[in-house]
RNA sequence: GUCGGCGUGGCGGAAUGGCAGACGCGCCAGCCUUAGGAGCUGGUGCCCGAAAGGGCGUGGAGGUUCAAAUCCUCUCGCCGACACCA
């Protein structure tokens, strides 16, 4: 019989349960405001309480724990905090369904459910600071918000078209209407109401939001792309257009390119131009009336198609073109919106695609104004938008167009025709929700005194205990005037939601604070975020919304910082055959089933290793296994080596020490330099990479001394952040004292990595120096002072980190035979 | 259509312009086991070859460089965002 040893196996859920005690019990996420130590600010987007949390949401929760545990063993004051964006739809739509369900009771069990199975995978955040935006503490300061943009005049009440479900008696979103229908009733058609509602100027900050985007140079490319699109700025000129008959009176266009003004064939007005009535002659009314009717009843997804022809009809008047005095045609299209620029353009078909579309439906003219560089003029089959001289343009022939666009604009400016103009496709952002669940817009209306802001000191308005749509509650929207006194009506309309996510990551900074929604002090200490994790999704709104509210609180002087998030991570989702996992498509995984199976630590490994962060990945338990595989040999190789030592002769050499002495060495800056970038998965294999080094000194005969012991206790440290529960179970077996939460980051050897860094050069040029010699002819001498002076092996060496340097030496110092 | 991103083994993916395929999965062979979907050892880009060895290789075509998966130009294919914004 083989006598083996025994070997004590790794349970995670023996070990699991008991370390997560003991962190709570101990505190360790807690975040101190008066630390002496360096503030790191790490947060995760705070979730809609779904009920639905998988292992792919929580692989989210897991990269902001990896990071959170490794910068406070690094040393700094870590604010990990968490909480929930628990107001919205969902509750309500699950409250419906479920008679007598109150929205605040599914809510508030999912967040129990969700932050049961936080906990479970060894996920610390600051609870105490736990953040729940449906709740009065946290919606009397989005109120509080609210009046201070009153205040500021960032609030403003107007009429706006919106989708109305005569059924429902709601508005409904944009992606509830389908085909002009309402979604839940798909037999009735939406109606186009103006009603009033509330904006916030998000546009007043247009300029800012978008010229502060260049500050942003650790945000993804990607999403500072998205934002510049959505604010779209545009800049070119409005220019006043006398209508033919009206007395004078003139129409304004933008337009990016004044330098074609003398192209301009016909006018183009959008159907709800104020103007169209009045220019319209009397023989066209009828058709015009017709067409501003349809277009009227056309969806905004019908109209905004760029798929169907173009449609339109003459108003039988005509405008004056100021450069020209020539008499063009006024028409009504639909393709002209009314919401950007001034809702009339100039058509000139010869260099605009739609202008030129326009044009060939209706048999309009087509006039060339800018010729192509070298190519000669001709009968156009398409718009020319590209560069080119000016042709047919009176006094301003031959110029370049680049230059004509400030030509023209300025002669017209001259004559008081024209002047220059910056446009933005960012809209106002609209506010009201015919909701309940949702914090209540704290105004009320008095016949006497008008809108009145509900003073400060008398929030919360609070949502009525009842589940009832808003205006059928009297006791909540019947009101007293703050002002006169007098009887008034309360603001039945909610706030959207991403009101509540503007500004929660300030909240966290005073969570407890009764007398403001933030101390300023505090949260002057905390900001900005460092790090900021969450879903793609919100690269536009949340992320404008948050940017926008930080400027005005900025501008406000409750803010030192004007951009809230420092660095933005946008992770990958984590999808299972082939679809996004979630509990409704029924290929979800919770925490608690993958807990049960392999163990948390494990589930973290694997999350982190299953692919590149940013990327979408496809769940699969055989890979899980394979990190379960790991987790057993690292449990061997540190409380158990001599079992691993008789497992079989390792390779020659398998027992150096120097290896094993370097491999430590790159090990720590390569974890600790992708660990902060984020590119968790490299980071495990670079562990990974570490315990078979030491495996393989161990089979081959490697003694287990210092450096032995080193390597053990630097592997658990790395490892750490990762697997924290096993972590912790071998730190105490390894008869430390103290708990890992309180060990150290392993340091880097600054001295060693110049050391290191020669070493490269010496590899770098060498090779050269012996291509130069071979290739070139040069005697060695020559080509190494050649290979030494070459710029390519001076820029080899430039601002690279420590790791960096200690791969590509390792792996050129292979290369010598 | 416009903008952005990505194309590397059977698979997920590694590679400061410097050995392409780290690490893991899977697979193959062997060991150990009463047994194994456990553990251990070795192998595993493709082609030729018994082996030694050789040839080919990062979607395709060019280019820059002593050196290109990486930089440049064109092209093909996927993915994402925006989409009549004048």
């Amino acid at each position: 019989m083989v006598n083996r040893p025994r070997r004590s196996v790794y349970v995670p859920q023996d070990i699991e349960p008991k370390w997560q005690k003991v962190w709570a019990e101990r505190g360790v996420m807690k975040a101190r405001d008066d630390s002496p130590k360096p503030k790191y600010y790490d947060l995760v987007m705070y979730p809609y309480p779904s009920g639905d949390l998988t292992v792919g949401h929580a692989r989210n929760y897991v990269m902001g724990d990896v990071l959170a545990r490794m910068k406070r063993m690094q040393g700094f004051e870590v604010l990990h905090p968490f909480g929930w964006d628990a107001f919205g739809l969902p509750a309500e739509n699950a409250a419906m369904k479920r008679g007598n369900l109150h929205p605040e009771s599914w809510t508030l069990g999912n967040i129990a459910k969700g932050t049961r199975e936080l906990k479970m995978m060894g996920i610390l955040y600051d609870w105490d600071r736990e953040v729940t935006s449906c709740l009065p503490d946290y919606y009397r300061w989005t109120q509080w918000l609210f009046l201070l943009m009153l205040e500021r005049g960032l609030a403003y009440r107007a009429m706006a078209p919106v989708n109305w479900c005569p059924v429902d008696k709601t508005v409904l979103a944009n992606e509830q209407v389908i085909n002009g229908r309402c979604w839940r009733h798909p037999d009735v058609e939406v109606e186009k109401r103006d009603l009033e509602q509330w904006f916030l100027k998000i546009t007043d900050y247009a300029d800012r939001l978008l010229d502060d985007l260049a500050l942003l140079d650790r945000w993804p490319h990607k999403v500072r792309v998205m934002q510049t699109n959505w604010i779209g700025r545009s800049k070119g000129a409005e220019v006043d257009f006398e209508v033919e008959g009206l007395g004078g009176e003139t129409v304004r266009i933008y337009t990016t390119r004044p330098d074609t003004l003398f192209g301009a064939t016909f006018m183009v007005l959008a159907p709800e131009h104020p103007l169209v009535e009045r220019i319209t002659t009397e023989k066209h009314r009828e058709r015009v009336r017709e067409y501003v009717e349809k277009a009227r009843k056309e969806t905004e997804i019908e109209r905004l198609s760029t798929e169907r022809v173009k449609s339109g009809v003459a108003t039988g008047g005509f405008a004056i073109n100021p450069v020209n005095g020539e008499r063009i045609p006024i028409w009504v299209a639909d393709y002209v919106l009314m919401t950007y620029g001034t809702g009339a353009i100039m058509a000139v078909p010869a260099h605009d695609e739609r202008d030129f579309e326009f044009a060939t439906t209706y048999h309009l003219p087509i006039r060339e104004v800018i010729a192509p560089p070298g190519g000669e003029q001709g009968e156009l089959r398409e718009a020319y938008t590209g560069p080119g001289l000016m042709v047919n343009s009176g006094d301003f022939v031959g110029l370049d167009a680049a230059a004509g666009i400030e030509k023209v604009t300025a002669w017209l400016e001259a004559r008081g025709k024209g002047k220059p103009a910056v446009k933005y496709r960012l809209r106002d952002w609209l506010i009201s929700r015919q909701r309940y669940w949702g914090a209540p817009i704290p105004v009320v209306y008095c016949p006497v005194d008008g809108i009145v802001p509900v003073p400060a000191e008398q929030l919360p308005v609070l949502l009525p205990k009842e589940y009832r749509p808003l205006p059928d509650v009297p006791e909540f929207w019947r009101a007293t005037c703050p002002r006169c006194g007098g009887e008034a009506r309360r603001e039945t309309d909610t706030m959207d939601t991403f009101i509540d996510s503007s500004w929660y990551f300030l909240r966290y900074a005073s969570p407890h604070d009764q007398t403001q929604a933030f101390d300023p002090e505090l949260a002057n200490h905390w900001m900005p975020v460092d790090q900021y994790t969450g879903g793609v999704e919100h690269a536009i709104l949340h992320l404008l919304y948050s940017r926008f509210f930080t400027k005005v609180l900025h501008d406000a002087g409750l803010l030192n910082v004007s951009e809230p998030f420092k660095r933005l991570f946008n992770q990958g989702m984590v999808k299972r055959f082939g679809q996004v996992m979630s509990k409704s498509l029924g290929n979800g995984v919770s925490p608690e089933e993958l807990v049960a199976a392999q163990g948390a630590d494990a589930g973290r490994i694997y999350e982190m290793f299953i692919g590149p962060p940013e990327e979408d990945v496809e769940w699969s338990d055989a890979g899980l296994n394979g990190v379960v595989r790991f987790l057993q040999r690292v449990w061997r190789l540190v409380l158990e080596p001599e079992s691993i030592a008789e497992d079989g002769s390792g390779p020659d050499g398998g027992a150096d020490v120097a290896v094993l002495r370097r491999k430590v060495a790159q090990t720590v800056g390569r974890v600790t330099e992708q660990n902060e970038e984020l590119r968790f998965n490299t980071a495990v294999a670079a562990l990974m990479e570490l315990a078979n080094s030491m495996q393989d000194y161990l089979q081959g005969g490697g003694s287990r001394d210092a450096d032995w012991d080193a390597a053990v206790r630097t592997l658990v440290k790395l490892l750490n952040p990762m697997a924290p529960h096993i972590c912790e179970e071998m730190w105490e077996r390894l008869g430390e004292s103290g708990m890992l939460a309180d060990a150290s980051w392993p340091e880097f050897d600054a001295a060693a990595a110049a050391e290191l860094k020669l070493v490269l050069v010496v590899q770098v040029a060498g090779k050269l120096r012996d291509r130069l010699s071979v290739e070139a002819g040069l005697s060695e001498a020559d080509a190494l002072t050649a290979a030494l002076a070459s710029e390519k092996v001076r820029a080899a060496l430039n601002g690279h980190g420590p790791s960096k340097v200690i791969y590509v030496q390792d792996r050129l110092i292979n290369l010598v035979p």
